[in-house]
DNA sequence: TTTTTTGCAAAAGGTTTGCAACACG
DNA sequence: CGTGTTGCAAACCTTTTGCAAAAAA
């Protein structure tokens, strides 16, 4: 516990945060294998410290410039967020919201084929790739 | 013009629609070539009918509905939505928030092999795929 | 101690809803 | 004419902001 504790810490300062209460509480909820989670999600774990729904946004939106986290794009009705280390991709019902990961292996080479037919972009940081359908028992 | 009012008065009616001022105006504003359009963007060009933001927004989720739109997923702070028939995908502009159209050649491929692998989910109806980076002038 | 962060409260968008008047078929 | 749709107002939900108190380095 006190290990994992010493590693939040040690990634918060390599990417330049104060290791504050609030900061290792919310980073501390995400892991690799989760799914991804919405201010709403994340402010239902915390505010039982007394962290607020304010203090869960500034965290985030910080997390998500210095590189901790990114956005998944999901056509919910709210962002949603997962650790920007673990490149994957989601299918997600359309009824039910259940979410199920998969990995994708040929979207980069796809991007910079795109890419080279454009004349207003010259390089591509990021790239969205999402499923949706039903799941099986919502179908 | 008549020709066009003609024209969409089927495709609504085709898709189980009443073909009602507010909807004939809304759906006239989408064309194959046009970028995403958020409720905003399209309330902007109804209100001067008389057309408001309640009723923009219980058609564009009629349409939706009806699969006469569909969601593009631009990472922006509100929905956007654009002609459900048109298959292509958006480069964006993170900084200036520029549009840029490509057409996909090779995901459905990619989606048919990947729901392979999946216990979860046996059909895929839509995905996302979207590059996101900076334009030209910003970057 | 100095600077950054937090908690609270309030505000600012975006989106949805209740309801009576209205328009389509 | 009858049902589904609209306009208005108000509510709701997500996200942002101002500010004084608290915590990190």
């Amino acid at each position: 516990m006190e290990n994992n504790l010493e590693k939040f810490k040690k990634i918060l300062q390599m990417k330049g945060h104060k290791a504050t209460r609030s900061r290792l509480l919310v980073i501390s909820n995400f892991s690799p294998e989760c799914e991804p989670m919405s201010a709403r999600d994340i402010y239902e774990k915390v505010k039982k410290s007394g962290t607020d729904y304010a203090t869960v946004y500034r965290i985030l939106s910080a997390f998500l410039k210095s590189g901790i986290l990114k956005r998944a794009d999901l056509r919910k009705d709210s962002s949603y967020f997962e650790l920007a280390d673990t490149h994957h991709h989601h299918m997600v019902c359309t009824d039910c919201g259940l979410i199920e990961d998969f990995n994708d292996c040929k979207i980069g080479a796809l991007g910079k084929n795109i890419i080279k037919s454009s004349s207003k972009f010259k390089k591509i940081k990021d790239h969205s790739f999402e499923l949706f359908g039903l799941c099986n028992s919502c179908s």
